[in-house]
RNA sequence: GGGCUGGUAGCUCAGCGUCAGAGCACACGCUUGAUAAGCGUGAGGUCGGACGGUUCAAAUCCUCCCCGGCCCA
């Protein structure tokens, strides 16, 4: 038996129930990550899940394939991981979501690296066998592909990785090549010479997405056309003036375009500066608008306007090409063009159908000739008079030596202006006219428009990438899908040599596919003509196309090869990339599907941003601002940087530096201390314990009811693919309702009111909601820690994964009941504002000292009763006096003595004859004998 | 140069016609029974610019300009 005196001093912290739990503060993210992910594999989590799915709502986001090349970026991650996240969301909300990673493996990109191999060796590309050389970039992708793959699952990303996808599968290329066959058949692709963007080094057309563009020096020219017949009397005997930055085109000149609206004027040049190549006398014609320039440009120092014309009354104008007599006879006709301006130049575009779109277009429109002056590697062709065998590149002098000897040359300068550059040598290209393969927009088969309607018809987040994609379609080129390469899957077709028409043949193309599944597409290299032609046909008689696919093309033939040739299913509903593939991806699949069979391969298209460093700039290696995923998740774990992506708003670009990180891993903190404390304050929570909704006290009610809340904004994220705000509310949550709110007030619950107590049940039974409900909303995200948080209650043979988003009875929501906490927590601040003021007077420490006199408004004064204001302020006692709303409490010294054991100041500590160092309510509650927790 | 888009506290984001908001960071306290945690209070913004327009009233609508991003030329 204990004397008195050391009955004063006992210390009652043992019969207090403080947290107790596995869950560490810390997470020590980058150790604890790979064990979780070695966990899952182990226990086949992903064949757990497809199990337990089974039969339930398919959802399937169709993965967009990474190029498997190198290792993967910030950009990459951000996207994996929001697909990951939306894929997570959509299982939790009971969808089967089956998801297949692939990837992107043919290219030029691949074919670069092997031949840079190459040139480090000093082996000539030309001399190995094609067949050796896409083996060895096979190799290439193949080893780039797996290491993407453990990096993606460093990322937590989970998916059916066995059964990845790869666009050079032979499966895969057999499909990719039943695609092709497909336009073949129905008339879409054709044959055509269309000006492309070639580059001369790499001898190859390139897509638009193979184009950079940089800064380039390019000489200027002004050239004189010698009008040589009109039927404007006022242009006898003069010139009209052209400008071009591309001297090399002088020599596939056909034409020369005017603006019909603009206004030219004849002049008669005066007098000219010295060194000017201008003549005294002489007559040019020029866009008004432009004319100063022009004067300045060409030295002409005096000059008299003697006729001003609309452009529209110059056609019909025939010049003379400017090296006539020199081996260019033809005339030049004088044409309109609504792409002319007078943003620069002379008002007058000319034209060389062979070297431009517009001038493309035009010509073919006028019937001009498309000559083909440029060879594959960029120098003139044989037939090309005075130029011959020179470079283009390296034209410049010629061409105005030419122009100057035949008196053609008003002027020459030099420009530094944005050009056109391939993205792998970096080398300037040039429009050329070469034969192409290409797929019609606005054949019969109407792709453009059928194009536009799918667009119409498909749900876009946010929805402004309908407008960007819209107005790419609607305006687009036909597609040029043949690239002169080896890596990738070749143009299957045959031309027959007579009539220049492919074979269209299903049988051709039947054999053809069939040889690709079991062989790849090498056995288009591999094998004979005959093979696929048939015994009924002379392979002599057909030339076969040896031109590779574009690998938009493959990349938009996926949906073929991975959704319905394994019955998945057809469209998928979601694409998902950064939004600079509304030009690439979306539209490729767009455009293939809807020429193949006729409407999208996708319901919805959802789109994130770009990832910019801190201050809002592009990341690059020479900034030193590159932030690398696995950097990152070695230093603070994934969970922060799949935290990072969801606390962003995806649709517009995202900022991620240091600092941003630094910010995140807080966030994290407060998320990781709410789930902390909610297991600990729950050790031992059983089932017999819990308290049904209508026993509970409003405040547990309350928490009940914000839950139902935040259940709504996650489930209509769930549908709408917007999650923008929901994490960062789910965080604002916990820190504000949970941390500072709710858990403060209830510690004196859990802490010290006995097991059996209504009060302190109904917490724990809201505590258990709690942990489900912010597990598997956390999940998603926070997939590893939400894991550990599950499992620390449910043992390591659960897993939070498996679980669903819990859904919150009806009963839960109560509005009136949240409009009246609104107002109690605002009426709270009454109190917390003069306590703050008594501990800078020093009168107060903790809040638990504090006695309060709450000054309420008449209808305040039933919100409450005082007991349950001192709880909700944690002050030791409150009494309600009236008041008029907004003035502060009266706090003063409580009376009494703090209890020992819950440390409130009562008078009442002392009364009891066992305990006399504590309140009535701990005294009961250790003498309860339920308090006394096993150590 | 064109299309789309963004610029609200140091950072991440709300607000999108009627007194500038939240979280985090920061400062100052409290607590020492969530403790490499927790709580409170506070400071911080002429809402990119225009002494622009519409309006009784504008971060919020319109125009122009500046800066950034994506795509294109």
């Amino acid at each position: 038996m204990n004397d008195a005196a050391t009955e004063t001093q006992r210390d009652y912290r043992d019969t207090v129930f403080l947290p107790r739990t596995s869950f560490p503060m810390r997470g020590d993210l980058p150790k604890k990550e790979p064990t979780i992910l070695a966990r899952w594999d182990a226990m086949d989590l992903w064949g757990k899940l497809r199990a337990a799915s089974a039969g339930r709502k398919l959802f399937l986001l169709h993965d967009g394939p990474p190029y498997a090349n190198g290792n993967i970026h910030i950009g990459t991650a951000l996207n994996k991981i929001h697909k990951d996240v939306i894929n997570r969301t959509r299982q939790m909300a009971g969808y089967d979501a089956n998801y297949i990673p692939g990837w992107d493996c043919h290219g030029l990109p691949i074919e670069w690296k092997i031949e840079e191999e190459y040139r480090r060796k000093n082996k000539d590309k030309d001399a190995v066998p094609v067949l050796d050389f896409r083996h060895e970039c096979r190799i290439y992708a193949d080893h780039w592909m797996k290491v993407q793959a453990s990096e993606f699952r460093r990322l937590g990303v989970e998916g059916d990785w066995p059964q990845r996808y790869s666009t050079m599968d032979y499966p895969s290329e057999a499909a990719i090549a039943a695609e092709i066959c497909k336009f073949l058949l129905n008339g879409a692709l054709y044959r055509g010479l269309r000006p492309v963007m070639w580059s001369p080094v790499e001898k190859t057309a390139l897509a638009e997405a193979e184009i950079e563009y940089h800064d380039h020096t390019s000489t200027t020219i002004w050239v004189r056309f010698p009008v040589v017949k009109s039927s404007v009397p006022a242009l006898e005997g003069a010139s009209v003036v052209i400008w071009t930055t591309t001297p090399w085109t002088i020599p596939g000149n056909r034409a020369v375009a005017a603006g019909p609206e603009f206004d030219y004027v004849v002049v008669t040049v005066d007098a000219v500066a010295d060194k000017s190549l201008a003549r005294s006398g002489e007559k040019l014609v020029l866009a008004e608008a432009l004319l100063a320039g022009v004067l300045t440009d060409a030295g002409i120092t005096a000059h008299t306007v003697v006729a001003k014309l609309k452009g529209a009354d110059l056609t019909g104008t025939i010049m003379a090409h400017p090296l006539r007599g020199r081996g260019y006879e033809q005339d030049t006709p004088l044409l309109l063009g609504d792409f002319v301006t007078t943003e620069a130049g002379t008002g007058f575009v000319h034209i060389a159908p062979g070297h431009g779109e517009d001038d493309f277009n035009l010509g073919k429109a006028h019937g001009l000739e498309i000559p083909e002056t440029v060879g594959d590697d960029g120098t003139f062709n044989a037939w090309v008079p005075l130029f011959a065998g020179v470079h283009v590149y390296k034209a410049g002098d010629p061409v105005c030596a030419a122009l100057t000897e035949a008196g053609a040359l008003l002027a020459r300068g030099k420009i530094v202006h944005s050009y056109p550059h391939s993205w792998r040598s970096k080398a300037p290209l040039i429009f050329r006219a070469t034969p192409q393969w290409f797929v019609r927009m606005d054949g019969p088969e109407k792709i453009r428009e059928k194009s536009l309607a799918a667009i119409d018809a498909t749900m876009f987040v946010p929805d402004r990438g309908r407008n960007r994609i819209g107005s790419m379609v609607a305006n687009r080129p036909d597609w040029c899908i043949s690239r002169q390469r080896a890596w990738g899957v070749p143009i299957t077709v045959f031309v027959e040599k007579r009539t220049g028409e492919p074979l269209r043949d299903p049988a051709v193309v039947d054999r053809i596919v069939e040889a690709f599944t079991t062989e790849g597409a090498d056995a288009w290299y591999s094998s004979s003509p005959s093979r696929f032609l048939g015994p009924d046909r002379n392979p002599d008689e057909y030339e076969q196309v040896m031109d590779i696919v574009d690998v938009w093309f493959e990349s938009g033939s996926t949906h073929a090869f991975v959704l319905e040739a394994r019955g998945l299913p057809w469209p998928a509903d979601l694409y998902l990339e950064g939004s600079d593939q509304h030009r690439g991806w979306f539209q490729s699949s767009l455009l293939e599907a809807v020429g193949t069979r006729g409407v999208a391969p996708f319901k919805a298209v959802l789109t994130d941003g770009f990832v910019l460093d801190e201050h809002g700039r592009k990341m690059s290696k020479s900034l030193g601002n590159v932030v690398a995923p696995d950097e990152v998740a070695k230093q603070y774990g994934v969970d922060i940087l799949r935290l990072w992506v969801m606390m962003s708003d995806t649709s517009e670009d995202l900022r991620i530096g240091p600092e941003i990180l630094k910010q995140q891993a807080e966030l994290y903190r407060r998320l990781r201390n709410t789930l902390r404390w909610v297991l600990g304050s729950l050790d031992g929570f059983t089932e017999a314990e819990r308290v049904p909704e209508a026993d509970m006290p409003e405040l547990e009610r309350w928490i009940l009811h914000r839950l139902t809340e935040i259940d709504a904004r996650v489930r209509a994220a769930v549908t709408s693919y917007d999650w923008t705000g929901v994490y960062p509310e789910l965080h604002n949550f916990c820190s504000v309702d949970l941390s500072a709110f709710y858990f403060d007030i209830r510690k004196d619950t859990i802490y010290c009111d006995r097991p059996d107590s209504l009060r302190r049940r109904a917490s724990r039974s809201v505590l258990d909601h709690l942990h489900r409900y912010l597990c598997t909303w956390l999940a998603p995200v926070l997939c590893f820690t939400a894991e550990e948080a599950w499992c620390a209650r449910f043992g390591d043979q659960s897993s939070v994964h498996l679980e669903l988003f819990p859904e919150p009875p009806a009963g839960w929501k109560d509005d009136a009941l949240a409009a009246k906490w609104d107002q109690i927590r605002a009426i709270r601040r009454r109190i917390t504002v003069p306590i703050e003021e008594a501990r800078k007077a020093n009168t107060l420490g903790s809040s638990l000292q504090a006695a309060v006199e709450l000054p309420l408004a008449d209808d305040e004064q039933t919100l409450l009763d005082d007991a349950a204001w001192s709880e909700i302020a944690i002050v030791s006692s409150v009494r309600r006096v009236a008041g008029t709303g907004d003035s502060l409490s009266k706090v003063t010294p409580a009376l009494g003595d703090k209890c020992a054991r819950c440390w409130k100041v009562l008078t009442e500590v002392g009364t009891d004859k066992t305990h006399p160092t504590l309140c009535l309510r701990c005294a009961d509650a250790v003498e309860s004998g339920l308090v006394c927790r096993p150590a």
